[in-house]
RNA sequence: GCCGGGGUGGCGGAACUGGCAGACGCGAAGGUCUCAAAAACCUUUGAGCGCAAGCUCGUGCGGGUUCGACCCCCGCCCCCGGCACCA
């Protein structure tokens, strides 16, 4: 009902403005018979292992009562109501996005129309890097072994300890007696009690305890102390790291306050003062057989080593975690799995699709979902042996319904899947999509993960959904993005109500390109109504004029013909700036130079032009300020377009030309320089020789002052735009 | 720290492929109309100097390339965004 009542809020206000979509079009992904294709998409992953169940530690928000995915967590904040993020073992459903990893990446380099700071926010993301993974023996247990990841495996002759996150299963199994136990439980249980935005702040002193189990460094076959640190996160690599205070500045840190060893096994530039770890280039010393080669080099042969001695091998890391899809929440499309006492967890049949969204639902908020409430909802039939069974009482992430409307778009009355192939494979790719940069790393990752599925369960041949990306800026008002809990919202009703649909419009996409963050300034506004309200006068007070006045004659005068390259400059100038920019901004300024040059014209002709001549031209200028200003101003300019006479709406007209022959210049001003500085101006024909403008130049009276007594060394001449005499004393 | 984007008048922003920096709009100042105000219209509006013609300076800072640089190159500073004890 809300969201009903929402959507037609939203259309109301859209039309208002004379925002024209194709409402036929229109679908509500909230409804069954949209989330139903979903929860059969949902049904194949699962199949497949591309959506599976996992007990894990994932974001909380306790103000929303849900899980968050990692993408949907802003420095430790919940995206959505800004509450701080708690860490919280549960259990919950998972898309395996990671995957897609190296798909999502190197598509990256492939989407020219994307902005390059939303491809590189998906890149860092993604956080690809790429090093060894290898086992540590531990000391005197054969059989066990601490695997660690590191992009430097070449420093490895200067591990000079190791360490295992907190929470790392391991180091229940090495915790030698009960004592030990304790403190590691109290050690965890002090990392354990840090909020998210606590450990993530930078520069906290790293702390950690010593195991007394100790590893073997197979580099070396020296034993090295283990520990646990705070420092080293489950949650990345292998969950342990071969610690190199020598060339990293973590391990650095860590091996002073514990006293460690440090060993170089870079050669330092000349100078380097041992007081910070080294991280750059050089050649391998106290390496064993690495050294003498470069860092890169080495890299390489230590992996080598690691694979002949079926110790380890190279590694590719992302940081890309699963899509944690399970939301605890009365809204998104409930998941598609029931819990049979015989059968176990069971997809739903098909047929009977979609599992719908129960009404009149309580909210607890115990942290449960509310769906777990309604019996009728949970108690259920399994679809495989028609035992008693248990529906999954979790929704699914709103943004899955988000990654896939584009495609159900193109057949959005389909009934026979999720969309129509044909459908889809004509429209898809998107040509142009439009998004804030808010979703960076969230609906658009997770769009072109979707695409992706979609097309390796074989459904669509698309590899990805969106061929341009604009992404806009915000709409800043008084230092601030205009948002609800700011309190600076513009309503767009009373806008329309004081200035019009049209102003409102004309000054949101005149006052900055749409890639940039819009500042809203009502007096901003008002300048766009004081420009249309000048063009609504000058229509009235012309409409006979105008409607009596025939073509203009070939063979114009020249004020006449300087006008019409206006009004034709401005053609030209809003078509390309339209069509392969969106600058609207631009666009709109060169239609603002062409009625000024209107009201001029129309002012100075009178006494130089014949008639004809004039209503001709003001004619042809306020015809083509309408189709130009059109898109921008519906209402205004097709009222107007009626007012002159025309029978036919404004937009079944065909969008104006510029007239290549309009647009020719018999004369240019050539501006004239001495030593780069601009010294004189000069009025010559297009065709004129360029040793003619030469002459004319040198021969100014405004330029011989500046050249007199000093010898020309070079004369640079740019036809139709400059002369630029070169002097030598 | 790494990656990306930016820095142009009082403000929002223009400047096409290296060729007149500041288009267009806002704001401001002065004027016309008016008893007055609003609206509208006209003029001025980067800074400095000058009676004027005009001159000098000027696109974050410092260098460089070029006849010529907001634009290209090198080195910095600052702002915004992303990532970040990620091994």
């Amino acid at each position: 009902m809300w969201t009903h009542e929402n959507i037609a809020n939203m259309k109301t206000q859209l039309r208002r403005l004379g925002m024209s979509y194709d409402w036929d079009r229109e679908l509500a992904t909230c409804d069954p018979s949209y989330y139903r294709w979903e929860q059969l998409v949902f049904i194949r992953m699962f199949e497949r292992g591309l959506a599976y169940k996992q007990r894990s530690r994932v974001n909380w928000c306790p103000s929303c009562q849900t899980v968050l995915a990692n993408e949907q967590v802003e420095n430790g904040r919940c995206w959505r109501c800004d509450s701080e993020v708690v860490p919280k073992e549960i259990e919950g459903w998972f898309f395996k996005i990671t995957h897609y990893a190296e798909e999502l990446l190197a598509w990256c380099d492939r989407l020219p129309g994307w902005p390059e700071r939303v491809l590189t926010m998906q890149r860092n993301w993604i956080g690809k890097s790429e090093g060894a993974e290898f086992d540590l023996p531990v000391a005197g247990l054969t059989d066990l072994a601490v695997t660690i990841f590191t992009t430097r495996p070449d420093t490895a002759f200067g591990m000079t300890y190791a360490v295992l996150a907190p929470e790392h299963p391991l180091v229940d199994t090495l915790a030698m007696d009960e004592q030990e136990r304790a403190r590691i439980a109290a050690f965890r249980q002090e990392v354990g009690r840090e909020s998210e935005i606590e450990r993530t702040a930078a520069d906290r002193p790293k702390r950690g305890i010593r195991l007394n189990a100790r590893a073997v460094n197979p580099f070396t076959g020296e034993e090295i102390p283990l520990f646990i640190a705070d420092y080293v996160l489950m949650g990345y690599g292998s969950g342990a790291i071969m610690a190199v205070p020598g060339e990293d500045q973590r391990d650095w840190d860590f091996a002073k306050q514990h006293g460690l060893r440090i060993i170089a096994t870079v050669k330092r530039p000349d100078g380097w003062q041992e007081t910070q770890a080294y991280l750059g280039d050089g050649v391998k010393i106290n390496s064993g057989f690495l050294d003498g080669s470069t860092v890169e080099g080495a890299k390489r042969t230590a992996i080598d080593w690691l694979v002949s001695k079926g110790i380890g091998r190279s590694k590719v890391n992302y940081r890309l975690r699963d899509w944690g899809i399970s939301r605890q929440r009365y809204w998104g499309a409930p998941i598609p799995i029931l819990y049979c006492e015989t059968c176990g967890m069971v997809p739903e049949r098909e047929e009977n699709l979609p599992v719908v969204l129960p009404q009149d639902v309580q909210i607890s908020g115990k942290g449960d979902s509310p769906l777990a409430e309604v019996a009728t909802f949970v108690n259920a039939r399994c679809p495989k042996c028609g035992g008693r069974a248990r529906r999954d009482t979790d929704t699914m992430d709103t943004f899955v319904e988000s990654a896939w409307y584009f495609i159900r778009y193109c057949s959005p009355r389909y009934e026979q899947g999720m969309f129509d192939r044909s459908a889809a494979e004509y429209w898809m790719p998107v040509d142009q999509y439009i998004g804030g940069i808010e979703h960076a790393v969230l609906h658009l990752l997770y769009a072109r993960f979707f695409t992706k599925v979609l097309r390796d369960l074989g459904m669509i041949k698309l590899d990805e959904p969106f061929a341009a990306l604009l992404s806009q800026g915000m709409v800043i008002k008084d230092g601030a993005k205009m948002s609800k809990s700011k309190g600076n919202v513009v309503d767009p009703d009373d806008m329309i109500r004081r200035f019009g649909a049209d102003a409102t419009r004309l000054f949101t996409l005149f006052a900055a390109p749409p890639e940039r963050d819009l500042e809203w300034t009502e007096s901003g506004v008002e300048g766009a109504s004081r420009f249309l309200n000048r063009l609504w006068r000058f229509v009235q007070a012309h409409g006979d004029e105008i409607r009596a006045a025939g073509r203009a004659p070939g063979d114009l005068s020249d004020a006449a013909r300087a006008f019409r390259r206006v009004i034709h400059h401005a053609i030209a100038r809003v078509t390309v700036d339209v069509e392969r920019d969106f600058h609207f901004n631009t666009a709109i300024s060169a239609v603002m130079e062409m009625v000024n040059a209107l009201h001029e014209f129309e002012r100075d002709s009178l006494d130089r032009v014949a008639a004809a001549e004039r209503a001709g031209l003001v004619r042809e200028a306020v015809e083509t300020a309408l189709l130009l200003l059109g898109p921008v101003c519906p209402h205004m300019t097709e009222e107007l377009w009626q007012a002159l006479g025309h029978g036919e709406s404004l937009f079944r007209q065909a969008w104006p030309a510029a007239d290549a022959a309009a647009l020719v210049r018999e004369q240019v001003t050539v501006v004239v320089q001495v030593d780069g500085k601009v010294r004189s101006r000069l009025t010559v024909d297009v065709s004129a020789p360029e040793q003619a403008v030469r002459e004319q130049a040198l021969a100014e009276d405004k330029i011989r002052p500046w050249i007199d007594g000093r010898e020309v060394a070079k004369v640079v001449v740019v036809p139709g735009r400059l002369v630029n005499i070169v002097t030598r004393s």
